[in-house]
DNA sequence: CGATGTCATGACACCGATGTCATAACGATT
DNA sequence: AATCGTTATGACATCGGTGTCATGACATCG
C-alpha cells in the first residue's frame, strides 16, 4: 500500500506538502497541488486511519454495544429484531458527523461486555453506547465508567444517561384515542410482568380511562402472562374466553405488543369471531411486518426506535464534546398507528349517513 | 491515556519489557513481570491499537457493508431484516478468529458503497463481505476490485466469490416432502419475477413434481405477482379465488414468502375457511417471527442464514490468507420445517387407527 | 527603501507500539 | 579456563502521518 512519501516522491515535493493536499489545512500553489493529486491518484493512495490516529489522538470512533445482531438466546419470545431500528437511527447520526461507529456483539451473553469494552479501549473509542433488545433494567459492570456511556432502551441504577420509549405515555394516547372512536369496554392483555414495559403500559391505560371517568374494571385486565412461550398460547385463550364470557364483553382488546395480537388474531378467527366486525383489536410496537401485514391491519403504537437512536447518538456526541451529562432519562415518544382492526363507531356512522 | 512508557516508567523497566508481558514472546523475569502487570493494573493501561497497526501493518479488520441496519426504502416489501442472521454468522467466525469486523451501511443508496470502501481501506480493511438483503443480483463498483472481497446473499457478472441460498433446491425439498405427505395437487404461488428466487424456487417445484412423475399443471401456478406492494392484497385474493375454484383445487397452497403466507392466511379465513382443514399452507424463510407465531404454526423453508454468514466469514479469511478464490458461489441447503399448517395425510390416517 | 506580512514549501520531531540488535549475567559444555 | 548457549533486559530505529518551526520569495505599507 502506498504512503505519503510514495506520493511526495512522485509528485516531487515533501510529504509535508503531500498533507497539506489532503487536509487542506494550508495554502498550497495549484501547480503544486494538481501534481500531487495527480500523484496520488496514479498510486491509489489512501491515508492511513492509524497513522493519523497516533499523531492526533482521536479515534472518531464510537463503540455500539448490542445484542441485536445475534439473537438473545435467554429470551426467544423477541426474536424479531426490531430494535435494530435503533442502531440505524444512531448510524445516521454518526455518519452525517462523520465518525465511524464500531459495532460490537454480546453474542447474547453479558460476559461478553468487558472484553468488548477492552476492544473498544484499544482502539481509543471515545464513547460507547449500549443498545437493549427491549425496555429493561441492566447492570454494567465497573469498567464500563471510563468512558462517557449512553444506555439505549435500557436504564440502570446508577442514573446513567439513558433513552427510553415513554410507554406509559404511548398506552394512554391509544386508550384515549379507542374512547374517542367511541370504546368504552377496553380490555388490556398485559405483558408478563418481568417486562418493565408492563407496568407503564398499564398505568398509561389507567390514566386514559380515568380522565375519561371510566370507572377501572379489573375484570378487563386479567392477570399477566407468563414468560414460558409455548404455555402463552392456551393463556391466551383462556384470558380471551374470560373476555368474551363476561356480562358486557370488551369491545376492543388491547395487546401487550404485536406479536400477541397476531396470536389472538389466530385465536379468534378459531373461534369464529372476525376482526373488527365482532371485536376490535390493538396492539403495540408498530412491528410493521405484523402491523401492516396482518389481515386486516393493526392499529397500534409505535416503539420510535429511530428516534431513540438518534437521540442516543446526539447525547453520547454531546457528553463527548463536554464531559457534562443529563440525569434523567430522555423519554421518547410513539405515535398511535390507527389501522383497519380497530372499529371507528363514529366514522362508521358518518359514512352510514353519507351512503 | 496511559502509554507504554507511562507503565514502563512506573515499573522500573524499558518499554520494550512492557511490551513483552504484553505479547508473551519473550521470556520475562517473574519478578519483573509482576511489576509490569501491577502497573498496568493501576493505570488502567490499554494498548493502543492504532499503534500496534502502524507497526505491524496488519489491520486485523474485515469491513462489512450492509443494507440490513438502514432500512431499504426502496423496498419496502422486506422491513423484516432476517438478513441480519447473516451478519450474526460473520461476527461469529470473526470474533472466534480474534478479528474486528467494522459494519458499514449503505443508508438505503448504493450510491454510498465508493464512500465506505475508502473509510475501509483508510482503517486498512483486510478484506470485504457485502452482505445483500435478499438473493439478489448486484454491480459492484470497480474501486472494490482491490481487496478481497466475498458477497453474501447475492452475485455479480464478474463472479466474484459468492455464498447463495439454495433456493432450488430447498423448494424441491419441501414439495418433495408434501408428495411424502399425500398431497398431489400443489398450487405455487411465485414471488414477483424481478426476485431471483421466484425462478429457482419455480425450477425446484418443477423438478420435485417430475421426479414424482406428477405432470405439470400450468392452472396451479398462476402468473406472478406484482411487485408492488398496494396492489399485491387484491391479486392474491384474485389468485386464491382462481385456485379454489378449479375442477380439482389444491391440497396445499406453497406461498413465495412466509409474509405472503401471513397474508393468505387472512384472506383465506375472511373466505371461511380453516386451515389446515380445509386447505394447506406452506410459506418459505422460516422467517421464526411468523412461522412460530402464525396459528397455526407455518410449514416452511429456511433461508440458512446464518450458515450463509459463517461460509462467507470462512471465505474472506482464507482468501486473506491465500489470494486463492473460488470460481463458482457456494449454495448453502436450508431445511424443511414440518409445522402444522399442512395436512399429512398419512400421519392423520395413523393416528385414527390407533385411536 | 527598509520593515513587515503573507504565501509556499521543506526539515525535523513526535505519536505509541514493536522488531532488531546489543549486552550482561549465569550455567553448561568441552 | 575458555567457549558456548540461554535468559533477561535495554537502546534504538521504524511504521505513516501531522504539528512546529524555519526559510525564501514576493507583495504591501508607511
Amino acid at each position: 500500500m502506498a504512503t505519503i512519501y510514495d506520493v511526495a516522491k512522485a509528485a516531487g515535493v515533501s510529504a509535508k506538502t503531500v498533507s497539506r493536499v489532503l487536509n487542506q489545512d494550508a495554502p498550497v500553489g495549484r501547480e503544486t497541488r494538481e501534481k500531487v493529486e495527480q500523484a496520488i491518484h496514479a498510486l491509489g493512495y489512501v491515508p492511513s486511519n492509524a497513522a493519523r490516529m497516533m499523531r492526533s489522538n482521536r479515534s472518531g470512533i464510537v463503540g455500539l454495544i448490542t445484542g441485536a445482531i445475534s439473537q438473545t438466546s435467554d429470551n426467544p419470545e423477541l426474536t424479531g429484531l426490531p430494535d435494530l431500528f435503533i442502531v440505524q437511527g444512531i448510524q445516521q447520526v454518526m455518519a452525517a458527523q462523520k465518525k465511524t461507529l464500531m459495532i460490537a456483539d454480546t453474542a447474547g451473553s453479558a460476559d461478553n461486555i468487558p472484553h468488548l469494552l477492552e476492544t473498544f479501549r484499544q482502539h481509543r473509542a471515545e464513547g460507547i453506547i449500549y443498545v437493549a433488545d427491549y425496555h429493561k433494567q441492566i447492570e454494567l459492570p465497573d469498567t464500563a465508567k471510563s468512558l462517557p456511556i449512553v444506555l439505549a432502551n435500557c436504564f440502570d441504577a446508577r442514573a446513567t444517561p439513558a433513552v427510553l420509549p415513554d410507554d406509559k405515555l404511548g398506552q394512554k394516547r391509544l386508550v384515549e384515542r379507542l374512547i374517542k372512536a367511541g370504546h368504552h369496554r377496553i380490555a388490556l392483555l398485559r405483558l408478563p410482568e418481568t417486562f418493565v414495559a408492563s407496568d407503564l403500559r398499564f398505568q398509561g391505560y389507567c390514566d386514559a380511562m380515568s380522565e375519561a371517568s371510566i370507572p377501572f374494571d379489573p375484570t378487563l385486565v386479567p392477570s399477566t402472562l407468563q414468560d414460558d412461550d409455548p404455555r402463552q398460547l392456551g393463556q391466551l385463550t383462556e384470558a380471551l374466553k374470560h373476555l368474551l364470557n363476561l356480562d358486557q364483553p370488551p369491545t376492543v382488546i388491547c395487546c401487550g405488543n404485536d406479536k400477541m395480537a397476531l396470536r389472538v388474531y389466530g385465536i379468534l378467527r378459531s373461534m369464529g369471531l372476525n376482526i373488527p366486525e365482532d371485536i376490535s383489536i390493538a396492539g403495540y410496537d408498530n412491528y410493521t411486518l405484523i402491523a401492516e401485514t396482518l389481515y386486516p391491519a393493526l392499529t397500534t403504537v409505535e416503539l420510535p426506535y429511530r428516534d431513540m437512536g438518534r437521540q442516543a447518538a446526539e447525547l453520547i456526541l454531546d457528553m463527548i464534546k463536554q464531559a457534562d451529562h443529563p440525569n434523567e432519562p430522555a423519554l421518547m415518544q410513539g405515535d398511535v398507528y390507527w389501522r383497519s382492526s380497530v372499529t371507528d363507531f363514529f366514522t362508521t356512522n358518518v359514512k352510514m349517513f353519507q351512503q
